[in-house]
DNA sequence: CGGCTTTGACCCGCGC
DNA sequence: GCGCGGGTCAAAGCCG
């Protein structure tokens, strides 16, 4: 235990380094990212791109750099309400690392099982690319959110190469919209429960760690959170980019830590329904996500994301 | 006709 | 400098 926290220190540390020696690449982001946001280049129709060649690339490299930098994660194990799942949600929070790390926008990851139909979660998306990712027959899959015009919010779908009835869902962004207030409740509470992770983040205890998938990308250090939350998530932290991953796709024996049937793990059918049991809201799933995703930049001071000013509302 | 998906091309970052 | 891989664009086509 001792050594593997050695290790996952040294780790931190060198990636400390490099986030460190890289300052100037984070300007040149933070400045892309200030472009992505300032101009309203993502529409919700093909016929409203408005960018020609010249300043497409410009956008482009406000996309990449803005959106792509996320190669590390943090853990948190949620326990879901039907009882054959367990949601592991891993966390990356950039200030616990480096100040620079604030800049990146927060991803989230979600696992789950499906046989045929992408996670329903209450948002509206149009899909803009499709990309066969190396090492992965599954093409991955580009969406971004419609639901309102230039919504920064965008996702990835793809079926994970090892078991293809598992789809990895990867959310970027927060949403420049109001979400239903159905869903408003348990956003404040995943809110709380992500600020609560990030506020006592220390890479000390190793208790409730639990790596969803050692195909993910491993986290360097972990949290315990508060005896309220330790029961249900646990926080891993690694490096500056903040990353909040859900494994929906394990099945225990764990009945729910949340109240009602509002927090479940089969999003992957819609209408979610097992045994007769209605499951989590897509809708209240979607705003979970947001919540995460706004946590994680409140968290940060709201310097990761100062160009969406909206995105507070939605936590 | 509007909105969505498909798909080849393009751009950029990164590793060698 | 070059090649590769990931992410995005945008024209074309499909569908309700």
């Amino acid at each position: 235990m001792k050594e593997r926290l050695n290790d996952l220190e040294t780790r931190l540390s060198r990636i400390e380094d490099k986030v460190m020696s890289s300052t100037s690449v984070m300007g040149k982001t933070n400045e892309r990212q200030f472009m992505d946001s300032g101009q309203p280049s993502y529409q919700t129709t093909n016929q409203s791109y408005n960018n020609n060649n010249n300043n497409r690339s410009h956008v482009d490299a406000a996309a990449a750099s803005a959106e792509h930098p996320f190669k590390n994660n943090d853990g948190i194990v949620l326990h879901d309400a039907r009882g054959n799942s367990v949601t592991t949600v891993t966390f990356s929070s950039s200030n616990m690392v480096a100040p620079e790390a604030t800049m990146r926008k927060p991803r989230v990851s979600v696992r789950t099982r499906s046989n045929s139909h992408p996670i329903n979660d209450g948002c509206q998306w149009r899909k803009y690319g499709q990309k066969k990712a190396k090492g992965n027959p599954c093409p991955r899959s580009y969406y971004r959110c419609t639901m309102v015009k230039a919504c920064p919010v965008r996702k990835q779908v793809q079926r994970c190469a090892d078991d293809q009835t598992v789809v990895i869902t990867t959310y970027e962004g927060n949403h420049n919209h109001p979400l239903p207030t159905t869903a408003l409740s348990m956003a404040s509470m995943t809110s709380a429960a992500a600020s609560n992770l990030l506020s006592d983040s220390t890479p000390s205890t190793m208790a409730n760690y639990e790596i969803p998938n050692p195909n993910f990308i491993p986290p360097t250090t972990t949290t315990t959170l508060t005896p309220s939350l330790s029961s249900m998530a646990t926080i891993s932290a690694s490096v500056p980019f903040p990353t909040v991953m859900l494994d929906l796709t394990h099945s225990p024996a764990n009945q729910s830590r949340f109240s009602g049937s509002q927090m479940s793990s089969d999003l992957v059918e819609p209408p979610p329904r097992v045994a007769g049991r209605p499951v989590m809201d897509p809708i209240v799933f979607a705003n979970t996500l947001a919540a995460f995703t706004s946590a994680v930049n409140n968290c940060d001071g709201n310097s990761s994301d100062k160009n969406d000013k909206s995105s507070s509302s939605n936590s």
